[in-house]
Formats: structure tokens, C-alpha cells, sequence
DNA sequence: ATGTGC
């Protein structure tokens, strides 16, 4: 029996869940055998100190789980709505974190040519910002507009008919147009998170960030989901991976000073300094909440405006009739409430993406009936993947991975991984070459796919535990990496 | 990840 045939018989296999009873409490893993194996002591470690924050009721890893800040990269930690905590650790420092996809009219023989991969990345760049640059800068948005109302903040302009073809499709087809909150509270981040946040605005950020152009592949078992969604085998699609820039960082760096005095007024402890928490009734947690909203709206706005420049660039190369439908964007850094048969959750995903499945109630509108796409990355020259959420994944509050899970520090991939090595896994000097922005492959070898997992063994744990299928696979053609 | 931290 292989993966799909189990999904379609409805049931999961044990051999990609385990269940580990910690001295703090229960942690579900999702991952193979040969992943599992691979854990290091300290992925543990981290669990059990998550798991003794009060009242948690569910806390799971997905496969390509990784040690982080206070809090493992792949964690589902779920409390009651009604004596829950929230940590800013396990939501992380880049809040609103997350994925887009764009397709394209345009198929991957057009971009056959080496060199006109290269054209088209030089354009995008071109009309990407650079917060270092004098160049690009937003002027005519206010930041303000922004942080309060996400992707309802923008002028028109930057949600043009021609960007999507229907208008509305901007705004629908994503996880998020908006989050409404207490916007008194953004009266006190400092002017440097304003003065940053505005010149950052639609500028992708380094380290795993990028904008990717994919070629589609789709999975036969799901093609007439693909053909429903509007995917086509060969069709270009554009991937953009960011988040919230420094604006999420002002957040964390504003909250954690007041979360320490709360935790220490309510004698919470914690193992790891790092590792900060409190009620959710409590006011600070009240404020950070609302100054995470407005973090989460400052980043799918980031995306979407990393989304039309590069719409500018594929016009400048191919032509002003050349569109780029959104084909959905969700986040994977975030906390927020979800409802569910026990009641009302407070749901935190570190590195972990919503994938929901077909008929569920919280699916935007036009994915209510098909579940909604779940777009999950893979490591640079290695194969992004499509994905919808499947009923077994109920389990795990719907969480799926959220790429390929680094396996070896920034620091010792520069040490362990040569240029050559890297450059051969993008087939330099080929026809069928990855064309990367960068010149210089030494400023992004932490990148390079020797730094990450297997990205398609993390999908096969994912499919075979049933929380998910395969709807695409998107094979990268070329790619732009911002720099630190 | 990041106005990081050598």
C-alpha cells in the first residue's frame, strides 16, 4: 500500500506519529521512522520546557521540527481560550511569517533560456526595495494604514484588476486580508519601529526569505483539485517567502521586558530565560496580542507588495498583459484563536502551517468547498510542494509542516559546505541552471540544501500521517535571496 | 528572523 492509497483509505499510518510521554507532559512528533531518529536531545529538551507553561492542553512537532529561540521552529501548542496562556517565544520574532504563491499565464518553456531567467530576475530586482537604497520606498503608503488594516490599508493602485483579475481575488484568496484589534496600544512602539517599519515595507528580508519562480508539477491523484485551483502542469508560479521585517522584532523586543516583571509577579517560572509566557486575561498578554495583530497584517502586506514588484518585473520582460493571480497566502509564525469541537483554542504555530481540508468552516470563501492551499517550501534548488489539509488532520489542530527544516546551524554550514558543493546543487554553468540574484554564492551558502533536511521526506510524513496530500510540486527555476 | 554580536 503506498501513501496515496492510504489516504484515500481514510486512515493514518502509526509509523509516522509518535508519542512521547516528557517528565512535563505529553508531545506528539510527526515524522518518519529515519527523521524521528534524527532528533536531537535538545528538540526534547525545548518540548519540556513548553510543555510546563500552565494549562496547556495539546503541544505537537511537526517533521521538520528544529531547535530556536526558547521554542522549537515546527511547534502546535494549543491552551483553552478561557485560561490560556500566550507566549511570544513560541510565536518567534518574526511574526506573520509566511507564504504566497502567484501563478503566471506563462509556461516553463518560456523561460527555457538561461538567459532570460536572468533578464527576469535582474527586472524583478529592479523593482524590488531595498531598505539600503534610497530607491523603492513606498512614499505614497502610510504605515499606519497598514499595521491597522493590513491589505485594506493600501491604495488602490496597489491592487489593481490586472494584478489579480478580479480585484476581490486579492483580498479573498489569502489566509488574512485583515485582523482587527485595540489600536490604542500602537501609540507606544517607539519611533524607530515607525521609521523602520515604513522604509522596510515591501522588502524581503535575508536568511530563508525569497521569491522563487516555479515550474508545476501536478500530482495525479489530486489533478482535478489542481485544474479547480487554477494550476496547470508546466505553468510558471511565483513563490515569495517573508514576514514582518523589524516590525515583528519591535514587537518581541517591546513586550518581553513586561512579560518578565508579569512572570515573576505571578511566580511563573521557566527553564530557559528565553522562554517567556503569560495569562492571556493579563493586560501585557492583552497588549502583545494586539501589537502581534498588527504584525500579522504588516506582513502579508510585506508579501504582497514583494508580489507586485515582482508582477513589474514579468512586465517589464514579457509584456503589460502579463498577470499574476493570487493563488492564496497563509503565515506559519502566529497565535490567534481557532474554533473547534472541544470549544475555543488559543492555537500557537512556530514554524508550523495551517492546512485545512475540504468543507471546513474556516477556509476564506472561495476555497470553502476544495480546503484551501497549503504552500509549503522547500530549501533553495530543491522542489517546493502545493499541499491541502485532509480530515485526519483534525488531530493536530490542522498543523502541517512548514518546509525543509534546517539540520545544521548557519555557522557550521559555512564551515562544512563548500561553494562548489553549492553551486553544483543550482547546476551552474547548465542550461537548466537555478539563476540566483546573488553573484556571490559565499553570502548565502547557509542556504544551500546541504543546511536543510530532505524537504520530500518531510512531505512523505506529512502525507503518510495523513494531515495533508500533495496537490503540486514546484520545481524551482530560478530564485532571489535578499542579504543580511 | 533581526538594528543580531564577534
Amino acid at each position: 500500500m503506498n501513501f496515496n492509497e492510504q489516504q484515500q483509505a481514510g486512515g493514518y499510518d502509526s509509523r509516522y506519529k509518535h508519542e512521547l510521554a516528557l517528565p512535563g507532559g505529553d508531545l506528539k512528533v510527526y515524522a518518519s521512522e529515519q527523521l524521528f531518529a534524527t532528533l536531537d536531545y535538545k528538540v526534547l529538551e525545548m518540548a519540556n520546557n513548553n510543555l510546563q507553561i500552565p494549562n496547556i492542553e495539546y503541544m505537537s512537532y511537526t517533521p521538520d521540527v528544529h531547535v530556536g529561540v526558547g521554542t522549537c521552529i515546527g511547534t502546535t501548542a494549543v491552551w483553552d481560550a478561557a485560561d490560556g496562556y500566550v507566549s511570544p517565544s513560541i510565536v518567534g520574532s518574526d511574526i506573520g511569517c509566511g507564504m504566497r504563491v502567484h501563478l503566471t499565464t506563462l509556461h516553463k518553456d518560456d523561460l527555457r533560456e538561461v538567459k532570460l531567467r536572468r533578464k527576469l530576475v535582474r527586472a524583478i530586482e529592479k523593482y524590488l526595495p531595498m531598505e539600503q537604497q534610497q530607491r523603492g520606498t513606498y512614499s505614497d503608503i502610510r504605515l499606519e494604514n497598514i499595521v491597522r488594516k493590513g491589505l485594506h490599508g493600501l491604495p488602490n493602485k496597489y491592487v489593481p484588476d490586472s494584478y489579480t483579475p478580479k480585484k476581490s481575488s486579492a483580498l479573498s484568496h489569502v489566509e488574512i486580508s485583515k485582523l482587527s484589534f485595540d489600536e490604542e496600544i500602537l501609540n507606544e512602539l517607539p519611533d524607530m519601529a515607525w521609521h523602520r517599519g515604513h522604509r522596510q515595507l515591501g522588502t524581503l528580508g535575508g536568511g530563508n526569505h525569497f521569491v522563487e519562480i516555479q515550474a508545476i508539477e501536478i500530482a495525479e491523484e489530486q489533478r482535478e483539485l489542481a485544474e479547480a485551483w487554477g494550476l496547470r502542469d508546466g505553468q510558471i508560479a511565483v513563490m515569495i517567502h517573508s514576514g514582518s521585517r523589524a516590525w515583528g522584532g519591535m514587537v518581541n523586543q517591546f513586550c518581553t521586558p513586561a512579560f518578565a516583571k508579569v512572570m515573576g509577579q505571578l511566580g511563573l517560572g521557566s527553564a530557559d530565560p528565553r522562554l517567556i509566557y503569560a495569562p492571556l486575561a493579563h493586560p501585557q498578554a492583552r497588549r502583545y496580542v494586539n501589537l502581534m495583530y498588527s504584525a500579522l497584517n504588516y506582513a502579508v502586506v510585506n508579501r504582497h507588495l514583494i508580489a507586485y514588484a515582482v508582477r513589474e518585473g514579468f512586465r517589464d520582460v514579457f509584456g503589460p498583459k502579463c498577470e499574476l493571480r493570487t493563488l492564496y497566502d497563509l503565515m506559519h509564525n502566529y497565535a490567534w484563536q481557532e474554533q473547534t469541537a472541544a470549544g475555543t483554542k488559543f492555537v500557537h504555530r512556530k514554524g508550523a502551517t495551517r492546512a485545512l481540508p475540504a468543507g471546513h468552516p474556516d477556509n476564506p470563501r472561495p476555497y470553502a468547498a476544495t480546503g484551501h492551499p497549503a504552500l509549503i517550501p522547500g530549501s533553495m534548488g530543491t522542489a517546493s510542494y502545493i499541499m491541502v489539509g485532509q480530515p485526519g488532520g483534525e488531530e493536530n489542530y490542522y498543523s502541517i509542516c512548514h518546509g525543509a527544516g534546517r539540520i545544521r546551524s548557519r555557522s557550521a554550514t559555512k564551515r562544512l559546505v563548500s561553494v562548489n558543493d553549492f553551486s553544483k546543487s543550482l547546476r551552474v554553468g547548465r542550461e537548466d541552471e537555478i539563476v540566483v540574484n546573488q553573484h556571490s554564492l559565499e553570502s548565502i551558502i547557509d542556504e544551500s540544501p546541504q543546511a536543510y533536511k530532505n524537504v520530500d521526506e518531510i512531505i512523505e510524513s506529512v502525507t503518510g500521517a495523513g494531515l495533508a496530500a500533495v496537490v503540486a510540486k514546484c520545481k524551482p527555476l530560478a530564485a532571489i535571496k535578499g542579504t543580511k
